[in-house]
DNA sequence: ACCTGAACACCGTTCAAGT
DNA sequence: ACCTGAACACCGTTCAAGT
């Protein structure tokens, strides 16, 4: 009925190049990179990479395929790189936790992808060598499932909570400097009466350097693990 | 145009009995409980609730605050009921650190939500109280937040990872049983030449108890607090 | 004040149809 | 094999209208 001839319903050209399942990880990695989590859409991602959804299906099975991926990509080769043996264990673990730290904290996303699903693949060479390290420290038997599987559940631990300030922090508010100020502030006008410890920590806290804090979290950990030996 | 009279849109009756904040969280967490966090949605409420969706947001403002007061009422006088001073620190840290386990363990959505949101004020009384007892353990000053901060840490990772697995377990999978079964014929699969230890931990996967790792978890964080006094 | 429910602005996902 | 994009089955949320 319509017009069949003249301008017809404006399909948008053609992708050039070929699309690949590579290419919609990166794409995806750097959306999530720049607005967080709920900045990744199929929509948004057929606009960024001039396509159709039916081509991103053809590649990736579904959402949480992506994101999963997008995260194994991230993580992927962090962990082997700090695991060079050429130190001692104690030192070893601190470095293949501070890696992993790292690596979060630059991509919250993987952070929260994670916490929700542990037993990615590439997460294998994270728990191998921390298993390894911490029978290198003298841990040996059921002892080195505990001691390993608590390490990397504060580990992870971390990681969730970096995830959700990041979340905090991509809504709305200016800084890191002025979020801190204002959460310590809020802190700070709870009752030292009913709650000194936290009223406390609440000062304490725009002086506090989380990747410091880790470390320090570690460093009980690897101590409380000395005296399993 | 169309009938006025006869038998009109067919409305359903009003409640007899009032709506209120209470009694829609209470459903809430009966949905989130038996279903999981994807059975809460609005149109669900709606139906259990026999009414619409004005008159639950005329209580709640939006699904995070109704997801948020659920998780609080589930922990609040969690904390509170352990702390009753009778007994050493390390045993009190103890059962304050298993009866929240035990808690998110009966719920897992609250671990989840407690690790998008941890600084929700029902963990306020639990931060405290950590805090408190890790200052009784002699443990002062700057230590203090750092044993501290890390031991809420380790506690909300192992929730976290608690509510990942119940999420697999609501998938499909018969028991919990069958379930762990898989899982570690999965991880049997692994190559034991290059995971020799995520091997062996697979093969311990049958034999070991949430609970009692993550107390051992504790136990050697807290023999590592001592060692900061 | 409290409630109703059609309507709105989004999601992820599918699939017949094109090249 | 690879891609298109209208259509579908959902979401959470709003709001004019009712009592």
């Amino acid at each position: 009925m319509a017009n069949r001839t003249g301008q017809g319903p404006a399909r948008a050209p053609r992708r050039a190049d070929g699309l690949s399942r590579e290419l919609i990880i990166r794409t995806a990695i750097d959306m999530l990179d720049s607005g967080g989590e709920k900045a990744l859409t199929l929509r948004a991602l057929t606009v960024r990479l001039r396509t159709g959804y039916g081509a991103i299906y053809h590649h990736v099975a579904d959402k949480d395929d992506l994101l999963a991926a997008a995260a194994d990509q991230v993580i992927t080769g962090v962990t082997a790189s700090t695991a060079d043996g050429s130190s001692d264990p104690r030192t070893a673990l601190r470095a293949l936790a501070l890696s992993l730290f790292d690596a979060i904290d630059a991509h919250p996303w993987v952070g929260a992808d994670f916490s929700r699903q542990p037993w990615r693949p590439a997460l294998l060479d994270f728990y191998e060598s921390v298993g390894r390290l911490v029978g290198d420290l003298g841990v040996q038997h059921e002892a080195r499932f505990d001691a390993a599987g608590a390490l990397v559940n504060y580990v992870l631990g971390v990681a969730a909570q970096n995830a959700a300030n990041a979340r905090l922090l991509a809504g709305g508010a200016a800084d890191r400097e002025t979020f801190l100020e204002n959460a310590a502030q809020q802190w700070a006008q709870i009752d030292p009466g009913r709650y000194p410890f936290v009223h406390a920590a609440a000062t304490h806290l725009s002086e506090h350097d989380d990747r410091e804090q880790f470390l320090v979290g570690v460093d009980i950990f690897l101590a409380g693990v000395a005296t399993l030996r």
